[in-house]
DNA sequence: CTAAAGGTTAGAGCATGCTCTAAGTCAAGC
DNA sequence: GCTTGACTTAGAGCATGCTCTAACCTTTAG
């Protein structure tokens, strides 16, 4: 598919899918005759898991490392593993700590409404 | 207290703190003879509830706006009170979210580990 | 008196993550 | 052949949120 579709599927503009091949979180995309990129749906799966690791706060310099093992091979398949378990980790820290957010908003809230002036 | 106190108790650095000043979210800071800042406990209050909407993702601007509501005192009661809420509910939402990434997080590790090369 | 420690200001600089622009290429339809 | 539209590139520009610098002022201890 060109861009416009795989822009359409993964919710990133064009503009944003060539900056991310530029800094190396999406290799190797196909061309066809004229030069343009040809996107598979291996590369959907690819960029919405990309999504994933952005919306819980993974820094685009960690993603893209991970894409250069993820590239390296099955020899990084530990490493990867451990990468993504770390963050898993970190996520679930981060989730507690909002629980206790909301329930302080929560409290605030109602605190709010109990003090009407 | 003064900055480097008051940088301690909310974990934000000096720069930080005038920087916040400048934009708006700190106002009305009082100032010693020498022209020092002066932080009260109500300033560390409301200190660590900025770092409480910026940690669940509240933008600065925002908060500012929060801030320039209180300051207004009263008459911004429900004003402030419907902002809170709103970004409760925006909160709540990316809970949810977050908690399926977790499990698909969850999900990618566990395949990972029972593919091991 | 002097030096050190801690504060002040305005404003420059930086990291992240886009977002857009300019100039050009290519393929299809009239 | 020419226009239109979608693509290409390199690189500039922007928004957010700090972070630091330079030059200067006070207070305190020796």
């Amino acid at each position: 598919m060109n861009i416009a579709k795989f822009s359409a599927l993964t919710g990133l503009s064009s503009h944003t899918l060539r900056y991310y091949e530029k800094i190396g979180l999406l290799a190797n995309i196909s061309r066809d005759a004229s030069g343009h990129r040809r996107y598979s749906s291996k590369d959907v799966e690819w960029v919405r898991f990309i999504n994933r690791l952005k919306d819980t706060g993974m820094p685009l310099a960690e993603i893209r490392h991970y894409a250069e093992l993820r590239e390296a091979g099955d020899a990084t398949f530990d490493n990867r593993c451990h990468l993504l378990e770390r963050h898993r980790d970190a996520l679930k820290l981060r989730l507690q700590r909002e629980q206790e957010h909301l329930q302080a908003l929560d409290a605030k809230i109602a605190y709010y409404q109990s003090h009407k002036p």
